[in-house]
DNA sequence: CGTGATTTTGACGACACTCAAATAAAGTGG
DNA sequence: CCACTTTATTTGAGTGTCGTCAAAATCACG
């Protein structure tokens, strides 16, 4: 995968205004008054990152906090043993990076498909902070939100076998990253096989064949691999084991 | 087990202050100025849970926050299909409750031991968070440094074989519930075997044979059930698979 | 259209789960 | 304090799910 440095300041008309920002109804942005955004904007340079671009990597300094704008970024960890978690796919609305370190960063991102962010030096950041103790709360909220949706990942590892974890993935999929009058069973999956993979704690292998028993079984239609079609619902709800979706939230990763 | 309200305030003189409090020194609490802790300390209650009590249930309203001083709790959510994830054993420093809802809690707590810990109304300790920024801000580190915990979590269930993941328990067990003057290698464990299993998304079979595994291998020794002492850590940390221990933390528990 | 990467399919084996029984520990009442 | 009950833990035997290895098919891209 090319990863060579291909990040670039969006030029001025493309620099959309906050205030006309999609991401800022869902983001923390959209929680602060009009005083603390206009600061927010002062110091952010909105930026492109191209499919495979890495925004930063495991273990090494993080100066810069991002909030995503468009697209699709994966974080993920690499272990000792050549293993590889992924921790989370990220989109417009959620915040990562240095928040609480400016050394060590705790995982990889990488982006799936062309991202755009808004990026802030750290250190203005933080001071921002400081200031706004509203803002400071909202991500207070944030955080306690990924810490939620992390434990629902655990209990998804921990407790559920193939089909329950594929079909509790194509949901949140569709519903997290529901694009504009669609309801949710088209669900684009920009990102691999392999992240999937390692995104659920299973083999490239085992997804395939969950795919192929969903198709099989009629629950899913697979036009291209990176576009699946939900044709049952319920069945897959009940294999997910959801009464009802979560409500839609912004993550914050590391 | 029993699980009658045996909940009571500590007597006056049971009820330290926070000046020396052991918990603060790790705590949110001992990162704030002296105002600020005066207030804190104002709103607190000093309560006893007695082993097996509930601290919160699962769904219904949290309109406490706790601050453990001392004992262990567990956290855990029961599943759908009658199962049930462990997300977390919490100690002294540790804080759980209601900092995000009001409503709804995300899992059960309950102390596998007799629990000390200062009590705040959910409605003023939010008043302090907004009246003071530096609480606010010393909480969403520790919501961030809780988010990483949950990510090393999510590597040991999506890429750990039991081995592993019982070493990376013991280990961590040991160095967090370090007592005054022991080296972390004699762990105390005083939650059941079940727990165990239910943390590690193992079953008390396969938790059971692992640490009969242990013992034949010379890596621990298990005077009681509730004990173990570690007599090989170098091979404890090669199959856990750390380089060198995290630093200490406090969790923070929903 | 051809090349390389990704995904799918197949055969086989191992690790962890299930079911079942024995042993050990903890709690209870006389 | 001890016999008894109940609960927790350990051990054993067999099974199934998912991982491993290998090859074929499909897709992406020049």
């Amino acid at each position: 995968m090319d990863t060579r440095n291909q990040t670039t300041l969006l030029s001025e008309d493309e620099h959309r205004d906050c205030r006309t920002c999609l991401a800022r109804q869902m983001s923390v942005c959209g929680k602060i008054d009009q005083v603390a955004l206009g600061r927010l904007q002062a110091i952010s340079r909105p930026t492109l990152f191209t499919k495979g671009r890495i925004v930063f990597e495991q273990d090494s300094p993080l100066d810069h906090i991002f909030l995503i704008t468009g697209g699709m970024v994966k974080l993920f960890r690499l272990l000792a043993d050549g293993g590889r978690q992924i921790t989370g796919f990220l989109g417009p609305g959620d915040l990562l990076g240095g928040i609480k370190r400016s050394a060590g960063a705790y995982c990889t991102a990488q982006a799936i498909v062309d991202v755009t962010a808004c990026v802030f030096p750290r250190a203005g950041f933080l001071r921002l902070l400081q200031e706004y103790p509203d803002l400071c709360f909202s991500l207070l909220i944030t955080a306690t939100d990924e810490i939620e949706a992390h434990n629902d990942h655990i209990i998804l590892l921990g407790h559920r076998r193939v089909p329950q974890r594929l079909a509790a993935f194509l949901l949140v999929m569709g519903h997290r990253w529901k694009t504009n009058g669609a309801d949710g069973t088209v669900v684009q999956l920009p990102m691999a096989r392999t992240d999937i993979a390692d995104y659920l704690g299973l083999t490239i292998e085992t997804v395939s064949r969950a795919f192929a028993e969903f198709k099989r079984l009629g629950y899913i239609a697979l036009p291209k691999t990176s576009q699946a079609v939900l044709l049952n619902l319920p069945a897959l709800y009940e294999l997910a084991g959801f009464e009802d979706m979560p409500t839609p939230r912004v993550s914050l990763g590391l």
